[in-house]
DNA sequence: TATCCCATGTAACGAGTTACATGATTCT
DNA sequence: AGAATCATGTAACTCGTTACATGGGATA
C-alpha cells in the first residue's frame, strides 16, 4: 500500500471514470474538447494509462458488444479505484503543493463535490486559503526587495505570478461564500 | 538546424546563463530560492540538462581554479547557444501556448528584455492580450452553457481556471502601459 | 573529529511525446 | 468509392524523478 504512484493523468482518468464509465476514446474527447486541454489527449498517453490503472486493479475494463458496435473498452472504478481516488482528493493542499503543483489541487478540487461531498471541500478551500496568505506576502515581499535590480520584464514576469496567486486567493473566499450559501438552502 | 529540441529546463537554463556566467550549484540555488522554484533544483535534472546543452554547442563550461577553490565548472552561452535563446525568445504566442504553456510563456518574458529589448517585450505583450482576448470568453461561453449541470466544485474549478487567465489578460494590458511609460521615459 | 555545506555526478525507473499502424463504420 | 470518424494500440525516444555516491573545505 502506502504509495500508490498514480501519475496526474492517471487521476484525472480516475477522477472522470468515478463521475462517468467511459472508453479511451470518451476519455480522449473530454480531454479534446472541454476545458481539460491542458490534458493531451494523444492515444499514446491515454491508453497505456488505462493498462497501467487496469494492471493496479484500480479500474476494470468490459468490451461492450451489441450486434453492430465496433469494439469499444467500457472502463469503470473499481473498490481499490475509488479508495485511491479518495485518498488523493483528502490529501490537504500543502505549501509545495502551491508552488509546484495548482493545477493538481484545481484537479482535485474539481471533483471533490462528487467523490467526497460538499463539507469536505469547503474544508480544502479553507486549508487552500491558508497557504495562499501565507505565501503571496512572501512574494511581494521578495519584489519589494528585489524588484529594483530586476530587469523590466522580469520584474513584471514576477509580478504576474503574483496577481495569479491573489486571484487564486480571491477565488478560494469566493468560493468558500458559495459553499456556505449552498449549505444555507439545504438547510433552509 | 530547425527544431533544436531543448527542453524547459534547458531554456531556463540558458535563459539564466544568458544573463550571467554561473556553475550547475549557482544555479541550483536559483532555482531553490528564487521564485524560479516551480523547477526542480535537483542535480539529477540539472548536471544532465547541462551536460546536453554543451553537447549541443549552446553553452561552454570552463573549470575554475585557484589555489585553495573547490573544483567548479563555470558555464557561458557561445554564440549558438544565443542564437538559439533568441529564436526561442521570438516565438510569437500562439493559442496553444496560452492553454498548454502559459509558464513556459512567462519564463519567456521574464528573459525578453535583456536578450532582445524592450520593443520586442512589447510586442510580445500585445500578442498575448489578443490571444486572451479571444480565449477567455470560449470559456465564459463554456461555462455559461454547462455550468448549470456541473457539480458544484467543478464548476467552481473552472470559474478559477477562467479568473486566472482573466488576471493574467489584466497584467498584459498594465504591463504594456509600463512599457509606455518606459519609453516616454527615454524620450523625455 | 564530527558535521555541515559546497559541488558534482550517475543509475534505474516512470511516464509522456511523436509517429506510426490497423481496421471497422458512417457519411457523401 | 473515398473520406472522415470511431476506436485502439505500439515503439522509439527523451527527460525528469528518486536515490545513491563521492570528496574537498569550513565550522563547532
Amino acid at each position: 500500500m502506502s504509495a500508490p504512484d498514480i501519475s496526474l493523468l492517471g487521476y484525472a482518468l480516475l477522477g472522470l471514470l468515478g463521475q462517468k464509465e467511459s472508453s479511451g476514446y470518451d476519455l480522449r474527447k473530454t480531454f479534446a474538447l472541454t476545458p481539460m486541454q491542458s490534458f493531451s489527449d494523444s492515444p499514446g498517453a491515454i491508453y497505456p494509462a488505462l493498462k497501467r490503472l487496469e494492471k493496479s486493479g484500480l479500474i476494470r475494463g468490459k468490451v461492450e458488444q451489441g450486434s453492430g458496435l465496433r469494439r469499444r473498452q467500457v472502463f469503470r472504478l473499481t473498490a481499490a479505484g475509488t479508495a485511491a481516488l479518495k485518498s488523493w482528493l483528502r490529501k490537504p493542499p500543502t505549501h509545495d503543493d502551491v508552488i509546484r503543483a495548482v493545477d493538481e489541487m484545481m484537479l482535485r478540487f474539481s471533483f471533490m463535490d462528487v467523490v467526497l461531498g460538499p463539507e469536505d471541500s469547503h474544508r480544502f478551500l479553507v486549508a487552500f486559503e491558508g497557504e495562499l496568505m501565507s505565501y503571496v506576502p512572501k512574494l511581494r515581499e521578495y519584489l519589494a526587495a528585489h524588484g529594483a535590480k530586476l530587469p523590466l520584464s522580469a520584474k513584471l514576469a514576477l509580478e504576474c505570478g503574483i496577481r495569479r496567486y491573489e486571484a487564486h486567493w480571491q477565488w478560494a473566499k469566493d468560493a468558500q461564500a458559495a459553499y456556505r450559501s449552498f449549505q444555507t438552502q439545504c438547510d433552509g
